[in-house]
DNA sequence: ATGACGTCCTGCCTGC
DNA sequence: TGCAGGCAGGACGTCA
């Protein structure tokens, strides 16, 4: 579930807790999470090192250190961090850092979707979480012609599917690929390579506006989004379209009904009579 | 080479 | 009432 702006969220909140503390000791309860390294690699990683930077690529969280590492976090679907003093060990733990002043930074994760690694940071762009990402959603080279000249790339491909295609635009996900269409007033089905210069611009500029305003208001939650501060997003009572089959059309009126298909094995919605 | 589909994982919800 | 089965989905592996 999180994507782009529900990581976002979670960067803005862990922050201020994490940034310049030093971490004393990683427990590591879900070995099975960690990728690429072995766990006594991460541990040492990251051990005795206080954080410069939190940023974010993509959907990952990067988590700098002083002493040249920098470990990645992909929350998954229900990759959650809380903060707190050492109670009992919850369940669905993956990895706790612990700070000074018995506070305890713990990734928890119900659906063990997440995945963690460590790279040194002068190699970080190299790591495989990050190699195949494409632009960032706000990169000044992404112009509409540039989109364009990507989208020509896929010859038999959906727009809907495209979008999800974390090479192309990093961070999108199910939601937001399906909010950003309806905005562009373009059907989830048509050829991505079949836009035209005019409507990959118009897609461009609704995915900025729409990825802006869910960052501003915290992320969606539907269900299990929670930020570092335990608090939920907001976004979800803009959603236009997502989980809205049978309702009608919020643009085009009462006459026209959301319709939910299956692209890619995932549930997409839209508004067939004003997505073209 | 490219795209389609299955797999992982677990809780929740629906329907019989 | 209880339980089976479908659904959710990010990212990767496999297959055609």
């Amino acid at each position: 579930m999180p994507e782009l702006p529900e990581v976002e969220q979670v960067r803005r909140t862990l922050s201020p807790k994490l940034v310049g503390q030093t971490v004393s000791s990683v427990r590591i309860f879900n070995p099975e999470r960690i990728f690429e390294v072995t766990p006594v690699q991460f541990r040492r990683g990251i051990v005795d090192s206080r954080v410069k930077k939190l940023s974010r690529r993509g959907k990952y969280l990067l988590m700098q250190t002083d002493n040249q590492h920098t470990a990645l976090i992909g929350l998954g679907m229900t990759g959650r961090f809380i903060v707190e003093p050492d109670l009992e060990p919850l369940e669905y733990l993956v990895v706790a850092f612990s700070l000074k002043r018995n506070r305890i930074v713990k990734l928890y994760d119900m659906r063990r979707f997440s995945r963690i690694s460590l790279a040194e940071t002068g190699k970080i762009k190299e790591h495989p979480f990050l190699a195949h990402l494409g632009y960032e959603f706000d990169d000044k080279q992404l112009t509409p012609s540039v989109f364009c000249k990507e989208l020509q790339r896929f010859r038999n491909r959906n727009i809907k599917g495209v979008l999800l295609d974390q090479s192309v635009i990093a961070g999108l996900g199910n939601i937001y690929a399906s909010e950003v269409l309806f905005g562009a007033k373009l059907s989830p089905e048509r050829e991505a390579h079949t836009l035209n210069l005019k409507e990959c611009s118009v897609l461009l500029g609704t995915m900025r506006k729409i990825l802006r305003k869910a960052i501003e208001m915290g992320g969606t939650t539907i269900r299990d989004f929670r930020d570092a501060d335990g608090k939920n997003g907001r976004y979800a009572k803009e959603l236009k379209v997502y989980l809205r089959e049978g309702q009608p059309c919020t643009r085009c009126g009462t006459s026209s009904e959301i319709k939910r298909i299956v692209l890619g094995g995932r549930s997409t919605f839209y508004c067939p009579r004003c997505q073209k």
